[in-house]
RNA sequence: GGCGACAUAGCCAAGUGGUAAGGCAAGGCUCUGCAAAAGCCUCAUUCCCCAGUUCAAAUCUGGGUGUCGCCUCCA
């Protein structure tokens, strides 16, 4: 497999540290409200990649944190009259919802910053030790004149910073580069023990400490929105590799922007639509498809329109699903025909190109057309069958449902079968039969509305009368 | 000022040297008692513009134009 890598800005083939085994890291939210759409970009994708890793076998420990401790967390709670700790709590509670309703999987470990308080003021130890870092009023600062390397994701020079940074040199920093490891705390704020006096991690730190306590000194992926790299993870590197002298991560990956009339979705500029908003009106999945509909490194563009043409195209995929289902359960004979045994014998082919989409730096438009493909050719298939065999539709069904799982494409189950209204419609569709049997179409047009109202829409397939919620 | 992206149909979006995938929307047809679903057909002689390299360019090179992002919290 392919990915493309932010350190080289090349694609490269994708070689684990240690064999069969992926290690993955991801910045998680900074639980102070509810997550908008941009937020949902490396949250869906990035959980749609550790899906197809572990379809091709390997073994994936994926990593997320919370940051549960910073300056908009304590400036929400000030506002909101809670404390820090609760604010966290419930914005933590918030993103498992939305989360969830996204089909993102929990990672396998979800560390909060509070919880690792600790092995923060331990790496910051260490890198004060080494000289990379220097202690200023109560405050600890990144020397980022010391490491080598800084720069090297971003790749801007250290001077070329200097020569744009917009930050006042002052007299507590030595550079205006250089970066906040520790920060005393002020009254009110949340506060641990340090050797450098009370006071709280920095933004950076938190996630060097994690990433290595949880994964290791080196890891084999990490990932985030583009806006991450500078200075984000520029500062993990400084840290991390400062630190244990070893190279911190393998493969950087990093997710393009989502926009709104052609500027970036953000909350500094405040034209964002929370997840929560997006979903109650057009579906958690929906979102999900519109992601995956497009490359994820490229800029993608959120509109009203786009996601209902995501809301279409998931619906065609979906009515094939429900399709097929309905004729593996009321086809023509438990026996694959002759007539389409070629068809069902050409089936892998799709999964060998759904694989190759995805092998060339995750690719998940092409692999979705894929998808499209199979569902085009599956339902000319049953058409032209006249009278297909359950083994055909299923053979059809199991592939589709294959290849939509390694994306998370099909989570909500909206199989009716099992409604409490069940008995009641099949009652309703016999008696519509009956009287289509005795040509008396007014009588079965009149049930056929009287279901309408119910919410129920019925289909007149060669298989029998197929019932849905409208 | 430094660094970096992007530009393909009405909309969305793949495609990095071999003659434009896929989806949505639209129009026509077939099937159907009528619908629904589905299938078939139509829908970019052309990929922002101009040069160049090549037998061959959306793809490579040079130059423009336009848009966006990072350099400050940001996915």
């Amino acid at each position: 497999m392919k990915l493309f890598n932010s350190l080289s800005m090349k694609k490269e083939e994708f070689e684990p540290l240690e064999a069969g085994k992926v290690k993955m890291y991801a910045c998680g939210p900074t639980v102070y409200n509810l997550i908008h759409v941009g937020n949902a970009r490396p949250i869906i994708v990035f959980d749609a990649l550790r899906r197809y890793m572990e379809y091709r076998g390997y073994d994936v420990t994926f990593v997320q944190n919370f940051t549960d401790v910073d300056d908009k967390i304590i400036s929400r709670a000030n506002q909101e009259g809670a404390t820090s700790a609760e604010i966290a709590e419930k914005y933590i509670a918030e993103y498992q919802t939305d989360a969830e309703g996204l089909g993102v999987r929990p990672a396998t470990i979800h560390p909060k910053a509070t919880e690792n308080i600790g092995p923060i003021i331990e790496i910051i130890k260490t890198l004060i030790d080494k000289g990379l870092a220097y202690a200023s009023n109560g405050d600890v600062y990144f020397s980022t004149s010391s490491f080598d390397g800084y720069g090297k994701l971003s790749h801007q020079s250290t001077e070329d910073m200097l020569a744009g940074a917009r930050v006042a040199v002052g007299d507590i920093k030595r550079s205006p580069v250089d970066f906040a490891l520790w920060k005393a705390s002020k009254p009110g704020e949340p506060k641990w023990d340090s050797p450098w006096g009370e006071g709280r991690p920095g933004w950076h730190i938190e996630c060097s400490a994690m990433s290595s306590r949880y994964l290791g000194k080196t890891i084999d992926i990490h990932c985030g929105g583009k806006d991450l790299t500078f200075p984000h993870h520029e500062n993990e590197i400084a840290q991390s590799e400062g630190a244990s002298g070893e190279p911190f991560v393998r493969y950087w990956l990093h997710n393009g922007f989502i926009s709104i009339d052609n500027r970036k979705m953000s909350k500094s500029l405040g034209n964002f639509f929370t997840v929560r908003d997006a979903a109650e009106a057009y579906g958690y999945e929906n979102i999900r498809m519109f992601m995956l509909m497009s490359h994820y490194r490229s800029p993608l563009n959120y509109s009203c329109e786009i996601l209902q043409q995501a809301q279409s195209a998931l619906d065609r995929i979906k009515t094939a699903r429900s399709n097929l289902k309905f004729i593996a359960d009321n086809g023509d004979g438990d026996a694959i025909k002759d007539s389409e045994r070629a068809f069902v014998d050409g089936l892998p082919s799709y999964r060998a190109r759904y694989i190759q989409a995805l092998d060339d730096d995750f690719n998940t438009a092409d692999a979705i057309s894929v998808i499209f493909e199979l569902v085009r050719d599956g339902n000319a298939m049953t058409a032209a069958a006249k009278k297909p065999s359950k083994a055909l539709a299923s053979a059809i069904l199991s592939m589709l449902e294959e290849l939509a799982d390694v994306l998370g494409l099909f989570y909500a189950d909206d199989d009716a079968s099992g409604d409490s209204l069940a008995d009641e419609v099949e009652g309703l569709i016999e008696a519509r039969q009956a009287a289509r049997k005795a040509k008396d179409f007014a009588e079965a047009d009149r049930i056929r509305d009287q279901l309408k109202d119910m919410g129920i829409v019925l289909e007149d397939t060669p298989q029998g009368v197929k019932w849905k919620k409208a």
